[in-house]
DNA sequence: GGATGTAATGCAATCGGTTGCATGTCAAGC
DNA sequence: GCTTGACATGCAACCGATTGCATTACATCC
């Protein structure tokens, strides 16, 4: 290691490049670079010589210089619209872990549910990176479509016809949890709903409605945006004023926010109100443990990166649409309808 | 847009180049160049017009090639030990948004808790960063000082001399929440530990074994490994059984667990039961609300990243240990001893 | 013996920028 | 009018790899 004249450590220690390796052993920069990347086209000596130098100097190829010049970097982008939100650590390991095992890089990026701070991301990524994923992207159409033709990409919970993506299909689950609570008696709930430009919010608005209407079930609609604990706790007293008897959140964080709202104000549940959640997130760790629907999230994250993967494999393109189900998980938020709402 | 003659849309749409943009302005690549990296050196006219024209053409530099020519890639890595761990995500958004603000992208890495990993994503990395950010590492101290030998390096919760380092300093934190015990008459608590490798562990059971020596207070220790909510709630039977009064636990997470472990037992919180948390990831959420040693631990992330950065503007690294206060947070989850412990 | 094929390697262009140095222009100073 | 310097811009080398196209040396076949 270099030292200055005081012997304090000094960086950088300069990577050895290609021309070093292939004047130490003898050979063109070419036949180092093969040796490397194509070693069935040199003889086994060669490339057993190549080596060793390369080993003894420390030799690694230079990724960007390869990258600059064939255009892989071997970097893959993953853009969420908010890492604290719990439904996204464990999609982003997920993806993290499956391109790990393929030899790539995950650049992150936070967009807040700002889609200015997604552009000015993916402006940042687009030239490094060999393929992207949007996880609950909040940029238009248009915008996606123009990432999209440069890049592989993939979308998680966002619809876009012609654009691989994979979705979390909690309609299913919801459809169960409205099951679920008529069988307890409910006939009059709310659907605690997100953001409004969410696809996962439309989707299970729509499943919600459609669901009740079937069974004669009345709904209304509360708002809880954005999606937090917090907001989720403020809709307690619009959510008991209006009389319902059971509410259905858009994510397990306003589902628990709601929790603490009613607790708040000294409603008991499941005793007299009903609360179910989505995406399972939180597992048993609120109090009472969550009704929840479950959507393997962590999955979301594994099954974009492998699609992701093969679109970059095989060039072109075909379009998939990738479902993954959602099954309702009971615990203990719900309960039979209270025979008659205690008013106030 | 290019079609194939099925009329599919066709990758790549080729990002415009330096040399498109000098042409069609009529200048040389280099002023282009320095249209973008040092305006000053030209005049205002010549900006203007060479700007204009790549704005027309979506010219954005092109990062890599730029890297290559001048060692700067504009990423900083980070790694953590766990993405999923509440502790990290809002230090994972503070760091990205203070490198975001810098213009730097980041590569995220997941360790799993595995120096192997680690290692691994390391080697990945470092060829393409200019600058890494260590979390709560589990690599041992020659692997790091050789990491850091070759680029700037951060860590935050390992305390190792000559690197710079934020310190979550929770020790006095954890010292008001022995003292708050006290007050509450109590005289024999448990402290429910993490990882044995881990420089937080370490340094909050210190803090608990002075604190609770200096009053007189009996500690035990009872593993909890790795820290989750699950370890948490199986240390609950070991605890009861040891007839103390209170614990405090390595984190939010464990004493959640720890929560639910106690709920399951018929143990009342903090009539007959107190938990003192640490890291106050979890907010209100849990039930009761938890008290806990407050960390700010988002505020961990955006100094490691300033650290980092001026350590790469700057060239030579004067060694710096940051330490960042904690105090503690009192909510629910901690009462009076009881009088006497219902045995059972 | 000459044509042909094949395996191993080198040459040199290329990827898309950056930058030290040279050049040209113009105004100020003597 | 000539020198001088500041300013704006161009030229061309360079960063560290990859790769199409030679080139060379042999072995094979007729």
């Amino acid at each position: 290691m270099k030292c200055d004249p005081d012997g304090r450590e000094q960086r950088p220690e300069v990577a050895p490049t290609i021309s070093q390796v292939a004047k130490l052993s003898g050979v063109s920069r070419a036949t180092v670079s093969r040796a490397f990347t194509r070693p069935g086209m040199l003889s086994e000596e060669t490339v057993r010589r190549v080596k060793a130098v390369a080993d003894k100097l420390g030799y690694v190829p230079n990724q960007v210089a390869r990258a600059l010049s064939t255009g892989r970097h071997g970097n893959v982008g993953l853009i969420v619209s908010d890492v604290a939100n719990p439904f996204f650590p464990p999609l982003i390991r997920a993806a993290q872990l499956h391109a790990d095992k393929a030899g790539l890089c995950v650049f992150l990026g936070n967009s807040d549910e700002d889609p200015a701070r997604e552009e000015l991301l993916l402006g940042r990524f687009i030239g490094q990176v060999e393929g992207l994923v949007l996880a609950s992207s909040r940029l238009d159409e248009a915008q996606i479509r123009t990432y999209a033709a440069r890049r592989p990409l993939v979308l998680i919970n966002r619809d876009i016809e012609g654009i691989t993506r994979v979705l979390i299909d909690t309609a299913p689950g919801v459809a169960a949890a409205i099951a679920h609570l008529a069988e307890l008696g409910h006939r009059h709930i709310a659907y605690v709903s997100g953001p409004t430009t969410s696809w996962s919010n439309q989707q299970r608005r729509n499943a919600v409605r459609k669901e009740a209407a079937k069974r004669g079930i009345k709904v209304i609609a509360i708002p809880a945006r954005p999606p937090s604990y917090d907001t989720g706790r403020l809709a307690a007293a619009p959510i008991v004023a209006s009389g319902v008897t059971a509410a259905i959140a858009f994510d397990d964080l306003v589902a628990q926010g709601l929790l603490a709202g009613l607790a708040a104000l000294d409603v008991d549940v499941p005793r007299s109100f009903s609360v179910v959640g989505c995406d399972d997130v939180l597992g048993e760790t609120t109090y009472p443990p969550l009704t929840t629907v479950s959507a393997r999230c962590a999955d979301a994250g594994d099954v974009a990166v492998g699609l992701l993967l093969s679109q970059m494999n095989d060039g072109a393109s075909g379009e998939i649409r990738h479902k993954l189900n959602s099954h309702l998980v009971v615990r203990a938020s719900t309960g039979p309808a209270p025979a008659k709402r205690k008013s106030r």
